[in-house]
DNA sequence: ATACCTGCAAAGTCTTTGCCTTAGG
DNA sequence: CCTAAGGCAAAGACTTTGCAGGTAT
């Protein structure tokens, strides 16, 4: 735990980050919590409620976003996102970070037995799943030599 | 397609909501676009911009979720949600929809291969995915009679 | 005929930015 | 010193609600 924060610390001085008070203290309630966070989440934990401001602890995420130490979740854009609920259909989604293109993953899914599993294991009742991969699609990908995209 | 929209018809009126132009024409987007769509992706949709109002867009959303003909993916909380990124270490969660509660899913991921696949079938890059399970937990069920639960 | 639904517009909530000050390296 | 980072407060963006009139059943 102690052993998360101080690799963080490292990673953010080689990223070019100031060790600044709240960003010690960012760090410190996220590798605590360990498990994903909102911004107000964080801004209103005790530790970071009286010691940095929302503005600050939003630009922080950022920083930490653009460098990888940090991962926003969830398709990306900063709205909600629905999509039928059809009998007998599952989907699951191939997302591009970069221009935000959404389609649907063709290969079945292979997540169905653990969700059995889970549900007994730990009691939880109606449980479904969401499944997303994310990655940069060839046509946002920077142009290199020879790459043969094999779809659109 | 178009048989999707009209089981869709079918399970509307079976729900008891009124056949109206609204609803008709969004049900016919979401039909045809079979994809993950947000507020503003529905209501800029031609076919609905020229035909009703972005509030009534959000609340046939609203009751087609309730009747489960629609889902609204992710978090659900209206607030993007971040995690820290170590490497080497992978979560998937588990989420009560009802009381929110997040948990990390202890089992392996099994989907790490089919990320293989898709990397090689589509050529994106950087490919990682998401993977979230949804239920009610334990302590958001009706009480029943002797149901065990096996943790927390 | 009546309860449900729509449109318009306003209010709410969370996010994002501007600007000046502070402080890390 | 110089520039990134912080604090405060205001602006933005998307969501949500109130109300009056329309309409499916």
């Amino acid at each position: 735990m102690d052993q998360v924060y101080e690799h963080l610390i490292v990673r953010c001085k080689e990223s070019g980050l100031r060790r600044t008070k709240p960003l010690e203290f960012l760090l410190q309630v996220m590798s605590q919590e360990n498990r994903p966070m909102t911004l107000a989440d964080l801004a209103e934990h005790p530790v970071l409620a009286s010691n940095c401001d929302k503005a600050t602890v939003f630009r922080l995420i950022g920083r930490l976003t653009d460098k990888g130490i940090v991962r926003r979740l969830g398709l990306h854009e900063r709205a909600a996102y629905f999509t039928l609920l059809l009998p007998g259909r599952h989907q699951d989604f191939l997302i591009c970070s970069s221009c935000g293109d959404i389609k649907a993953v063709k290969a079945p899914c292979p997540v169905h037995q653990l969700e059995q599993e889970i549900a007994e294991q730990t009691g939880y009742s109606g449980l479904y799943h969401e499944l997303e991969f994310f990655g940069t699609c060839p046509s946002c990908q920077p142009p290199s030599d020879t790459r043969h995209s094999l779809s659109a």
